[in-house]
DNA sequence: CGGATCGAC
DNA sequence: CTATGTCGATCCG
């Protein structure tokens, strides 16, 4: 893309200036300031829940999950750098005495309930995301609201449920802040209400009129009419009732909303209000990373033209707009206004179902197949719950490589029951295990999709063909797909009847006797596959089952659609061929794609970059190279102490402090396997990013260092580094997948063995099994190329890279 | 449509 | 020993 940059002519990007400007100036006039949006974070939600459960976790570091992955943390863990989507076995290595509580989706989801409960009654259209976000749109009630009486503004709470020994959250001084803020704001009036809200702890009956009235008035509280006061009440409310605490943004559109109430996490909340300025001011200077929908990868992209911050991405629209697709940089325009959508859309209907497992290597077909069919019963159960047949259905696979690959094929007559599915899902899972054949397939994960549900004009359509088709008495094709018929028999069988002949049976038959050579096994099953394109359909003019019949009793490499009979031998190319036919196109040959030129120019370039860096031909010394080419100490000291706040390991920070860090600071993880990587400036390899934990870490001080030697639980080299802020970086960078995911099978036996016996060369690496395919590392993002020629890296084989890289 | 990726929780 | 599961959106060919 900076090439691509470099090539822009000022001609160009004068008429993109104008263009874009003029798209501004649209946008602007119609930028909407009258909504009032909020969004509702609850604070490390799972860890809340299970801390407030159980006192005796109260005080210990503790995260939610398993040993394999961890879905939150508390904060006290989170000194430690124990955070979500970390595994539970290395946030045990960074912090020893972590406490690690089992999942318990169901108490969540109980008191998720409770908190809707709450946030219906200020909006009852808000938009929960998961368990513990929702936005709500509040404009409506806050007008309604502008004319309430104090007595409907006025809550009752029990001061013991909040200074109550042991009971009370981590945050729950911050909170009684609040409430005494509100309390002293308020007016305190006392009247007989009948309307108490139902968190109301008190029962006012037993009570003298004197007592009631003054236990009241020194447990009421009344919120004011403002946005403020409002989203006050409701985080007042959650904590009443759940005794858990949320962070709240507010601000005129979702996008907005978000990013506030990350603002003064945990347990606070942040206003834009609505006014241009105040929306461009909070704009300014944030890091893009922080806009929801920009994520590691995008936030990389506009890095390396430059763009940290929405200013940046401002200044830079008409480049931007060259070089991205249309909705990329209408989107990042958008951001860079400060825009965003006004109004909560209700999610529509659902658009697949999938599941998936990850389990310890398997590469027997045997077990493979079996694992996949027990994928299809379960999806089919959770499909059945909701009456769902789908069209697609998708395989997707993870090698022990941790190279994710997704198969589809999309049937006419939509599946729903295990045997359906299955049918579809065990030819995709054959094909792949033959791709590779004769070496099997080492998975570490398989999942199942079902797509391409029907709509409301499909299930009409479906219903009405079917009646027609009855009527005609053809109902044998039709059951040929019922459940309770084997999948075998779904797809390899030919109806037991054959009503009439179509022009395809007659063809058939006719080349039948020609009598030629017989497909192989697996050639049946994937001309099936075809079959069940044009076949399965029972509404299909064609009539019965061209591919059934074809599957079991074709004899020649014929296409059973054209019926040329094909010159090549290779299935392949017949299966390239009839799909061709059936898309009533030419037949095109794919090249295969090869390892490009430019993938080893891109490791060229790395293996030169690394070369100057280590002279040393000793083994171990590269291994530490590697580990700490992201390692802040290896990179200057202005680019550390930007980013000390990381893991947090630091005293409470001031709000201006936080502020200049949370500007300055952005994620950038060094990627040695990647094309950028090698572009990358070393100064800023030693950035991180920043995540939630540390943004959420005021109330807490630093902590001792144990330990003398610091070992990277990952990479298990003991680190130069005592301070443990620096150390978690490093930890950090080997988390983040760039490096030490390739690494981490046996590569990393292999380096072991290197690095002991010391003496065979390094070379032997590259004798690296070849079984594995190599992925393809195309990077998209909506890239628009304005001249044709670059035909960029079509495939980087991430370890070829590393091999090359060790080399 | 199939496949790959990104992004979110 | 141990690196998730599920879903939607986008882009490309």
């Amino acid at each position: 893309m900076m090439q691509l940059k470099e090539k822009i002519t000022s001609q160009q990007l004068l008429k993109a200036q104008l263009q874009v400007d003029k798209l501004v100036m649209e946008l602007e006039q119609s930028r909407d300031l009258s909504c009032t949006i909020v969004h509702i974070d609850m604070d490390a939600f799972y860890a809340a829940v299970e801390m407030r459960d159980n006192p005796e976790l109260k005080e210990k570091p503790i995260a939610v999950g398993s040993m394999s992955m961890l879905s939150t943390s508390n904060y006290h863990a989170r000194r430690f750098g124990v955070r979500a989507a970390m595994p539970g076995f290395i946030a045990k290595k960074l912090c020893p005495h972590l406490t690690i509580v089992p999942l318990n989706f169901e108490k969540y989801g109980q008191v998720s309930k409770e908190v809707r409960k709450i946030l219906a009654q200020y909006d009852p259209d808000f938009m929960p995301v998961g368990l513990d976000e929702a936005y709500l749109n509040i404009t409506d009630y806050l007008e309604e609201r502008q004319n309430w009486p104090e007595d409907k503004r006025k809550y009752f709470y029990k001061t013991d449920n909040i200074t109550e020994n042991g009971k009370q959250d981590l945050n729950a001084p911050d909170e009684l802040k609040l409430n005494e803020d509100a309390l002293s704001s308020s007016l305190m009036l006392f009247e007989d209400n009948t309307s108490l809200a139902e968190e109301q702890p008190i029962t006012t009956t037993h009570l003298h009129a004197e007592e009631q009235r003054d236990q009241q008035l020194l447990n009421s509280v009344v919120f004011g009419t403002s946005a403020e006061e409002v989203v006050k009440e409701i985080r007042f409310r959650i904590e009443q009732k759940t005794r858990l605490t949320a962070s709240a943004g507010i601000a005129p559109n979702t996008m907005l909303a978000k990013m506030c109430s990350d603002q003064n996490k945990p347990n606070g909340q942040f206003r834009i209000p609505p006014d241009r300025q105040a929306v461009m001011d909070f704009v300014k200077d944030l890091p893009i990373r922080k806009v929801p929908g920009i994520g590691k990868v995008t936030e990389k992209l506009l890095k390396a033209l430059g763009i940290l911050t929405c200013s940046e991405l401002y200044q830079q629209r008409a480049p931007i707009s060259l070089l991205f697709s249309e909705t990329s940089w209408r989107n990042f325009l958008d951001i860079s206004l400060g825009l965003g959508s006004t109004h909560l859309e209700k999610d529509g209907e659902r658009k697949s179902m999938s599941t998936e497992r990850t389990f310890g290597e398997i590469n027997t077909a045997e077990d493979q197949y079996d694992l996949c069919q027990e994928l299809c019963k379960d999806l089919a159960q959770d499909l059945q719950k909701e009456g769902l047949k789908g069209k697609t259905v998708t395989l997707k696979l993870k090698n022990v490589n941790f190279e994710v690959k997704t198969r589809a094929f999309t049937v006419l007559c939509p599946v729903s029951t295990e045997e359906e599915i299955f049918a579809v899902a065990k030819e995709l899972l054959r094909t792949e295990i033959d791709s590779v054949a004769p070496h099997p397939l080492r998975l570490r994960l398989m999942g199942v999709r079902v797509s391409g549900f029907l709509n409301e004009e499909d299930k009409k359509y479906q219903q009405r063909s079917i009646t027609n088709f009855l009527k005609q008495g053809r109902g044998t094709t039709v059951l040929r797909l019922q459940p309770g018929k084997s999948n075998e028999d779904h797809f390899t069988k030919p109806p037991e009847t054959s009503p009439r002949e179509s022009f395809f049976d007659k063809k058939r038959a006719a080349r039948q006797n020609t009598n030629q050579e017989p497909f192989i096994n697996e050639a049946v099953d994937k001309q099936n596959l075809y079959g069940m394109k044009s076949s399965v359909n029972p509404m299909a003019e064609t009539g019965p089952a061209i591919g059934s019949k074809n599957s079991n009793e074709v004899k020649s490499l014929t296409c059973p659609v054209c019926f040329e009979e094909q010159r090549s031998s290779s299935l392949e190319a017949l299966n390239r061929h009839i799909d061709e036919c059936l898309n009533k196109t030419l037949v095109k040959e794919k090249t295969v794609t090869s390892k490009s030129a430019d993938s080893r120019e891109n490791t060229h370039n790395l293996s030169l970059y690394i070369k100057h860096k280590t002279t040393d031909t000793d083994t171990k010394n590269k291994m530490n190279t590697l580990m700490d080419v992201g390692h802040p100490s290896n990179v200057s000291d202005n680019s550390i102490s930007n980013s000390t706040e990381a893991f947090a390991i630091v005293p409470s920070k001031s709000r201006a402090e936080k502020e200049h860090s949370l500007s300055s600071d952005t994620s950038s993880y060094l990627y040695l396997d990647q094309n950028v990587s090698s572009k990358i400036p070393l100064e800023n390899a030693g950035h991180y990013e920043k995540s939630e934990c540390v943004q959420e870490t005021k109330s807490y001080s630093s902590i001792a260092i144990q330990d003398d030697i610091l070992v990277c639980p990952i990479c298990n080299l003991e680190q130069k580094t005592t301070d443990l802020a620096v150390f978690n970086r490093h930890v950090d960078v080997c988390l983040n997948k760039g490096i030490i995911q390739k690494l981490t099978e046996e590569r990393v036996c292999l380096l072991k063995n290197h690095i002991t016996e010391n003496s065979k060369r390094i070379g032997s690496l590259d004798k690296a099994p070849q079984s594995m395919n190599p992925t393809t590392g195309t990077k998209r993002s909506g890239l628009i190329p304005l001249q044709s020629t670059s035909k960029k890296a079509k495939t980087c084989n991430s370890s070829h890279t590393i091999e090359t890289f060790f080399k």
